[in-house]
DNA sequence: GTCTATACCACGATAGAC
DNA sequence: GTCTATCGTGGTATAGAC
């Protein structure tokens, strides 16, 4: 049901997708609904909490095992961060653009965890400038273009044609380690 | 008006604002506003195509006076693209985030000037590599990546903090020239 | 937990006077 | 070109039976 819901909120936005839309998709009556969720916010708002769950749990994990070389950290970051935007594009799009139809005290948690996520990558590229390791021309703007890549992936790439996951995930690490002037 | 009902498109969304809304802000009733429009619907295709059009305009002058080296190009081209998006971000959202919100009838003028405009920095790209100036590891994943820098620019780049339009303008042509492996 | 039925409201859009 | 008034529809959500 949070999968349906997913489907029509990426497609026409949370505020183009009626509860009978929702409701028609499951087959259900639209009151059926309310012994799940109690509004239709809040079940944009447990989308949006699972969103930010697993894209930071995602890099926390591979950081983990990424070693102390800060190329390697941006590696791993920047792998995952595509790999979880090429493989959950709605959830990714849904995140993105409809966050904000929630009001503050739905959206804070995410909010949290997406300023914690940020920072992750930020940290990283900081720590390897502080080494000497990277020469970014300033760093939050390219923590920023490094971050856009995948966010954007969801708009025009198509898992079934000739570039698979892997090879995009490899791209994008490369094209993060020359932007920080890394290797 | 069209400036009235931007900025409630970008704040709220085309299906989150009203004709009821537009009117209250513009001190007006809402019958009054189909004097001008044939629709609500008719009112974003038109922002979505003054958007497009601004900005495929912008690309096109200012490869006019480009020269020939494809740096140039890339530089210019991602000036301009980072200039629109940072002076006009409440466009630049509703333009990437509403468009399909419209009927494709009503949106079909817009897709083709935006893939005008992403043929554009593809060509000087692949031009660039045929003549062995560019290296990236893969033309359409980096020409994707480099226009995500400035799409995205609306979501964090505030023009009233330390970094100015024209200095973020450079870092984005020094970014993109290091993900094509240029100069 | 799902149903039928419905309350209540806001929606886009139109009619017709001025 | 703006007004008042309103039409018809579809919106979120609830009541109460099963």
């Amino acid at each position: 049901m949070l999968e349906t819901a997913l489907r029509l909120f990426a497609s026409q936005g949370f505020h183009g997708t009626s509860i009978r839309d929702v409701a028609k998709a499951l087959e259900l009556q639209p009151s059926a609904l309310y012994a799940h969720f109690a509004s239709k916010e809040h079940i944009l708002a447990e989308l949006v909490q699972l969103g930010h769950e697993a894209h930071h749990e995602a890099l926390r994990k591979v950081l983990l095992s990424a070693g102390t070389e800060p190329e390697a950290q941006v590696r791993a970051l920047i792998r995952a961060h595509t790999v979880m935007h090429a493989t959950h594009p709605q959830l990714s799009v849904v995140v993105n653009e409809e966050s904000h139809a929630l009001p503050p005290e739905l959206a804070a948690p995410a909010m949290a965890l997406r300023n914690q996520s940020t920072a992750l990558l930020l940290e990283v590229i900081e720590r390897g400038v502080a080494m000497g390791r990277f020469t970014p021309p300033h760093a939050v703007a390219t923590a920023a273009a490094i971050s856009a890549m995948g966010v954007r992936l969801p708009y025009w790439y198509e898992p079934a044609g000739t570039l698979d996951v892997d090879t995009l995930a490899d791209i994008h690490a490369e094209l993060a380690l020359r932007m920080l002037g890394g290797r």
